[in-house]
Order: C-alpha cells, then sequence, then structure tokens
RNA sequence: CGCGGGGUGGAGCAGUCUGGAAGCUCGUCGGGCUCAUAACCCGAAGGUCACAGGUUCAAAUCCUGUUCCCGCAA
C-alpha cells in the first residue's frame, strides 16, 4: 500500500523498516523538526528522520502539525494510509481523514489500559505481569480509536523498561504489518474500546526518577528497573547525584544477624535512606517497608559500576543517609 | 563555542593546588593455615600516569593543543 509513516524516536524506526520490508510504499515520512540535543547541544536528527534519508525517503518535518497547510500536503501524496508510532504531536481530524484508509496508530499497551505517553515504563513501574501492543484506527481523542489488533507481552521480573521497550517494538513492528495487511484485504475488524475501563498515564519527566526512601523496597526497585535505561532511578550521595541501575529487595529472614547483636525484633528500623551497611559487596539501604540491596550505581561524572566496584573507591559509611541534603 | 566531573598496573580510587623514588582497597598468580570458606597469613607478577608538544636540573603534578568517557541541561 501507498503510506505516510509519521513516527520520530526509536520505538518508531523498526516499524517504518518493517513496513519497508514488507514492500509497502513509504511516500513520506512525517517526523518532528530536529532539536538540539546532546552534550554541546548539537543538532542532532529524530531517529526516524536517520533512518527515513538512509532508505532515501522523503522526510517532512513540520513544526506544527496542525497547520492548515500539513493537511493539505499530506492530501497530495493520496496515500492509501498513514501509519502514526509516537509521533509527539496531536493530529487534527482534516490529517486523520486525509489517507483512503485513515490513519493506524500503534500503541505500546493493551488499551484500553494505559493510554497516553510513556505506557512502557508504567508498565514496568506499576509491576504488571503482562503489557503489549495495540493498533487502531485513530479518531480524535488520546488512543481512544476503534481497536484492530492486539497482541500480549508477557513481563519478565526483571524487565526494564529498556528490554520491554525494545520487545513491545518488534512486537509493534509485526503487528502493524499484520494490520495493514488485514485492512488491504478487507478483513479489518474495528472494535470500539470500553472506556470505562480506560487508564491513563503521565509523561515520564525525569524528576519522576528521584527515589522516595520512605515508599516499599519493591516498588524501589520497580521503579529503578521502569527507568532504566532513560532516566534512570536517582538519589544523592554527599550532594552528589547517585544513579541507580540495578537493585533488589532483600529477603526477610536471609539477613544472617550478627549472632551477638542483641536483635531484638522490634529494635527501631533507620530512618528511610539509611545505608544499613556498604561493604564486601553488600550495599544495602532501609526503605519505608524493606531493604533494597543496590547491584549496580553510577555517581555523578562517573561511569556506572558494580556496587562493590563503587565502594572501593569511594567508601560509604553505614549509617550515613541517602537523599536530598537537609538543612 | 551551553555548564561541569573524569581518563593513574585487570577493577575502583588517592596523589595534581604547594614539581623531586608509582600508592590505597581489591582482583590475579604462587605458597601457608584450615574439615572448610568470598576467611586469615606470607610472597610475586603487572603501569607508555589518555595522546602530542612546551617549561624545568627534574613533570602523573605547571602551560598549550588533541582525543575518549560521564553528569547536568535540552
Amino acid at each position: 500500500m501507498r503510506v505516510i509513516f509519521m513516527g520520530t524516536p526509536d520505538f518508531s524506526v523498526g516499524i517504518l523498516e518493517k513496513l519497508i520490508e514488507a514492500g509497502h510504499e513509504i511516500a513520506l515520512v512525517v517526523t518532528q523538526p530536529d532539536k538540539p540535543k546532546g552534550r554541546g547541544k548539537a543538532v542532532q536528527f529524530p531517529p526516524v528522520k536517520e533512518a527515513a534519508l538512509a532508505h532515501g525517503l522523503e522526510v517532512y518535518q513540520p513544526a506544527r502539525i496542525r497547520d492548515a497547510a500539513c493537511a493539505a500536503r499530506l492530501r497530495g501524496y493520496e496515500a492509501d494510509v498513514a501509519v502514526v508510532a509516537a509521533f509527539g504531536q496531536i493530529l487534527p481530524k482534516e490529517i486523520l481523514e486525509a489517507p483512503r484508509y485513515g490513519c493506524v496508530n500503534v500503541h505500546a499497551s493493551l488499551l484500553p489500559k494505559y493510554r497516553g505517553a510513556s505506557p512502557i515504563q508504567w508498565a514496568v513501574i506499576n509491576g504488571e505481569a503482562v503489557s503489549g501492543v495495540t493498533t487502531m484506527r485513530m479518531d480524535e481523542g488520546l488512543d481512544t480509536g476503534d481497536v484492530i489488533f492486539r497482541e500480549e507481552v508477557a513481563l519478565d521480573p526483571k524487565e526494564t523498561g529498556g528490554s520491554l521497550f525494545e520487545r513491545l517494538a518488534q512486537a509493534g513492528a509485526a503487528l502493524c504489518v499484520k494490520t495493514l495487511a488485514a485492512i488491504e484485504d478487507g478483513t479489518a475488524a474495528y472494535e470500539p474500546q470500553e472506556d470505562g475501563e480506560a487508564t491513563y498515564t503521565r509523561i515520564i519527566k525525569k524528576q519522576l526518577g528521584e527515589i522516595d526512601w520512605s515508599k516499599g523496597a519493591a516498588q524501589i526497585e520497580r521503579l529503578v528497573r521502569g527507568l532504566d535505561p532513560w532516566p534512570s532511578a536517582y538519589t544523592y550521595l554527599g550532594g552528589k547525584t547517585l544513579k541507580i541501575w540495578k537493585s533488589s529487595v532483600k529477603e526477610e529472614g536471609k539477613s544472617a544477624g550478627a549472632p551477638g547483636s542483641s536483635s531484638g525484633g522490634d529494635a527501631k528500623t533507620p530512618p528511610p535512606g539509611t545505608v544499613l551497611s556498604a561493604g564486601k559487596g553488600r550495599f544495602e539501604v532501609q526503605s519505608g517497608d524493606g531493604v533494597l540491596i543496590l547491584e549496580e550505581v553510577q555517581l555523578e561524572g562517573k561511569k556506572r559500576m558494580a556496587a562493590d566496584a563503587f565502594l572501593r573507591g569511594c567508601p560509604v559509611e553505614a549509617g550515613s543517609r541517602l537523599g536530598k541534603e537537609e538543612k
């Protein structure tokens, strides 16, 4: 089919390439404008633009997709369908109706759950057992269109935002190809979403990664996984940012309490954020509920490294606190 | 030219300001002790101090340029 592709980040790239592979004619690739990114503030192309150029495709980067001129231009391509994947801008009705079969969206969740931005990370942060991808025919609402296909993906207990991203991108690409095929041969069914079951997610902001040690260890551990590799969960150590890349929840009872210690069961637990022990490969921190073991960390300006390596060069005394400095 | 930290045996770091013998905590290898161990004791190997140039009697250290890594910001 003759397709207009709209997308911006890495998530979209795999889908674009799968469509090309499947033999569809990509008439135009629409993506966000180039922006200064990274260290040095150098202007970088969005991942989708890179891919599009590599395939010799025409690229269109409107600042505001809502401008009337955009709709007019897109109509000019007389596309059969537009595939939208994490494009980053809300599409106006004129554009939704421009292609013959409308716009198809690939969303990284099982709609109507997790409508909105960053559904992948949220699925991990919330400890979902299952997520997936959904294709739908877009309407003017936010991820409210009629569902065409849905595919479940089970989450691994150690799933990270990055690993799930990877798998959903792959599943999404395959599902997208399947969807276009169904549309083409007229077998596609459009199933309205159950709005009552809808849930929404907020876009992930960096600040979300700041660890609240009063939360439970399990919850913090999920946050660490969900925000890996971006933007990462972090806390503070001596006024510097300390990113936590890997952690685990200390299992109760496994604590080989020192024989001599008067381990009173109700001895008051240290305040959340207190480092319980740091040495010999152990880096344990008290949380609001349970103990979190830090396994891989990264201090500001340093590379990420295993906890024991980190402690060798940067000793942390048991009893010190992690988190924002008070005063 | 957005701001900032860093590149020192295999790992993580100190030493740089106040030039003057390459250190620390580990790991590795050999030996010892032990029923045993990620424990302990003894010993050994292993480094162009990112790269290039400059200053100096002397540079990891001071000056200049380059390069790579990372945090912030976007």
